[in-house]
DNA sequence: TATCCCTGTTAACATCCCGTTTACGGAATG
DNA sequence: CATTCCGTAAACGGGATGTTAACAGGGATA
């Protein structure tokens, strides 16, 4: 796997600079942005994927929490840790049922930083695909990707996928709306990418197009030589 | 579905209890343990297995730190959770070099707790508040664990189950409708995997497949490459 | 001690499943 | 209009599973 790549949002400039230059001396790649707005823009342009958020809480306009929700609404999967000078419950609070994953309370020193870092990282690495154990509506269809299960709620019938399908649905499900490269995908399930690798890909889209056939809403939409975009029209 | 295991180490008597009671209500199964001792001899005959450890670090005796190193000898995976009143930056930085998941700084309150427990469970795949059925009801089939006993109550005749037989049964029949993977069948029943345990397994799975085949509902489904689910149909 | 069950494991073989590959035609691109 | 990319059905092959039977060893029994 190549070096993860970690966004890093923080507007003070001293500390920004400091971590982003330990975690790049530790084998990350950061992209350190120094507003709330930028990085707003950053992530409804959507081009980048990261593998973990590192968020400031308290930043000027446009706040961690609200980046946060921005996040989550185009990445259902990726791990998010706030950054908070308040040790506040009820701040704490907020961010988890946002969907933060954890939380790290300034002053931090930087191996702590690190520690907590690489423990997510490495959880995540172990469990590549199959994070959310809530099920995930698509449509009218609830896929549970622990189960492995697609439900058609309006037939009420369900079936069960391989897990190749499943880790794909949930990779598409996970981000619909925006534009997954094949090479991304190849390199998250399959864990490499070949030719052949991405003629099989070729194929599971085609079956989860025909599961999912029931629901016309529901769309796998190709972008010719780039990948592929699940979306889910009004 | 089962309920989530949480091992809990704790040995301020009121706290202690008030926790649990907490963990219980909202549908976790919690062993609570008031000393660092006790939980060690725990820990060290290894016959429980847990899907979280909550341990606080001040412990008469066996400290939570030494606790977590024990566990962690014998589960790299499993998540744990550390109980400290003192917020020393030292403290923390020892308890993830050890391996620890989180801190929860004392005081905390209830929710707060919840809802670490449950973001960690959810990293972890284990469903916290489901419900759990009851073992000993399938279809109209009844399974008594404890006597090795299998009644078919529409034709009123009994078999006596071998001691994996009834083990088998009881996790499935505990879990029904949830996928059971084989990794885990083997290391609760046989505490070891490999591939001729394997085979066992399906050995076992196939025995307990004809004693239930009067009730056409109970089915024992593979799930190629994962594992096994039994339901039973309306 | 020899013998007999009882139980869990291993062996053997048939079958099934699923990820991959092939094949071919249509679509997109420049 | 040439070339590459994509959609999908079908075939393939290797590994996973189902099932029966043989086997081994331990504990009870005589």
């Amino acid at each position: 796997m190549s070096r993860a790549r970690i966004l890093y949002v923080e507007d003070d400039e001293g500390l920004g600079f400091v971590t982003r230059d330990n975690l790049e001396i530790n084998g990350f790649e950061v992209v350190h942005l120094d507003s709330g707005r930028v990085a707003l823009q950053a992530i409804e342009a959507g081009e980048l994927h990261y593998d973990l958020c590192l968020l400031d809480v308290m930043l000027p306009g446009v706040d961690g929490f609200t980046l946060a929700r921005k996040i989550r609404e185009r990445d259902q999967d990726i791990p998010i840790l706030f950054l908070t000078a308040k040790s506040l419950e009820e701040d704490r609070l907020q961010g988890l049922r946002l969907g933060a994953d954890d939380y790290i309370t300034k002053p931090f020193s930087i191996e702590e930083l690190l520690l907590r870092v690489e423990v997510f990282l490495r959880r995540n690495r172990v469990r590549p695909a199959a994070l959310a154990f809530d099920p995930r509506h698509i449509g009218h269809y609830v896929f549970d990707a622990e189960q492995l299960q697609l439900t058609n709620r309006q037939a009420n019938t369900a079936r069960r996928l391989t897990r190749r399908e499943a880790e794909l649905l949930q990779l598409l499900s996970g981000r619909r709306e925006t534009v997954l490269e094949r090479a991304e995908i190849l390199e998250r399930i399959w864990g490499e990418n070949d030719y052949f690798l991405g003629r099989s890909l070729d194929v599971f889209v085609s079956r989860l197009r025909k599961y999912l056939r029931a629901d016309p809403r529901i769309k796998i939409e190709n972008i010719h030589g780039v990948g592929f975009t699940l979306t889910v029209a009004e």
